[in-house]
DNA sequence: AACAAATTACTACTTTGGTAGTATTACATG
DNA sequence: CATGTAATACTACCAAAGTAGTAATTTGTT
């Protein structure tokens, strides 16, 4: 049904995966759904924030021109979907913050965390679990 | 002595604990060397940014008003130093991210790290340990 | 055809972080 | 005591994120 209106403007790649608070909440909202409208978006937001619909469609549209999502169009509104992925957007945000926090070094982040947040025994033996699981297959998975 | 536990509120409880990229490199500097003048910081600064020294002292001058900093006169020049601590700029930042990102389940950031970023068998026999050492009793100590 | 409701477009303003030129002040030294 | 210089003060931008009012347009319904 609705034309696709992608917009094809040389923005680096790097802006895209970095987000503001309103708009990551935004795309969360998108992700999980996998599309919305500005209504359906405002709705899913209301709550929390309680935003004026304006507010959204004009994130919407600044999100659209820096490329993180898109839009076809039915009928008279505007169907808002994602461009950019949720794991692409996760790993650049973490990266950045141990980049910047611990110089890059990724098993500081992780002692931070444990030191700081209170893990339950449950949740210390799901972790073990996981670092025993990731001894095995050192370096073989994940190729991006 | 009770540790600072507004955990979530609605409102940011402290914006003196979200610093820019600058704005924390700075902080690094005065972190560090426990104090510094603007030249001091500027020069610190100069190989990997090459910014100007009044863009230094006009950014020292912003986080002043911001609460972040303050300064003591000596002679002709500014002397300024630290007044929010790192460890709670780190909290902050990582706790932040933590809640933007996985709904506060820090776990789920470990679990990220541990599939995104990859460890040597040295660095997980090292995590192994921290968790070892976690289970009996809670207020052991960071290693970085 | 006309109107009401919905929806997007346009515009505008605020805050924060970043960047730096120019003006001013004060000090050290000849 | 004049003056160059080093330091801060003042001012002025820019960009991105956030917020929203008002205008314009489309459309469904009488």
């Amino acid at each position: 049904m609705g034309r696709c209106h992608f917009k094809e403007l040389s923005i680096p790649m790097s802006t895209k995966h970095r987000l503001g608070d309103l708009q990551f909440a935004i795309m969360k909202i998108l992700w999980e759904k996998g599309q919305g409208t500005v209504n359906n978006v405002h709705q899913s937001l209301l709550s929390e924030r309680g935003l004026a619909p304006t507010t959204i469609a004009t994130m919407l549209k600044k999100m659209e021109e820096k490329g993180v999502v898109a839009h076809d169009v039915e009928g008279r509104q505007f169907i808002y979907r994602p461009i950019v992925q949720e794991e692409d957007v996760t790993r650049t945000m973490v990266g950045e913050l141990v980049d910047r926090l611990y110089g890059g070094d990724a098993l500081a982040m992780v002692s931070h965390l444990l030191t700081e947040r209170d893990f339950d025994e449950k949740e210390l033996a799901q972790l073990k679990d996981m670092i025993k699981r990731k001894g095995g297959e050192e370096g073989s998975t994940h190729v991006r």
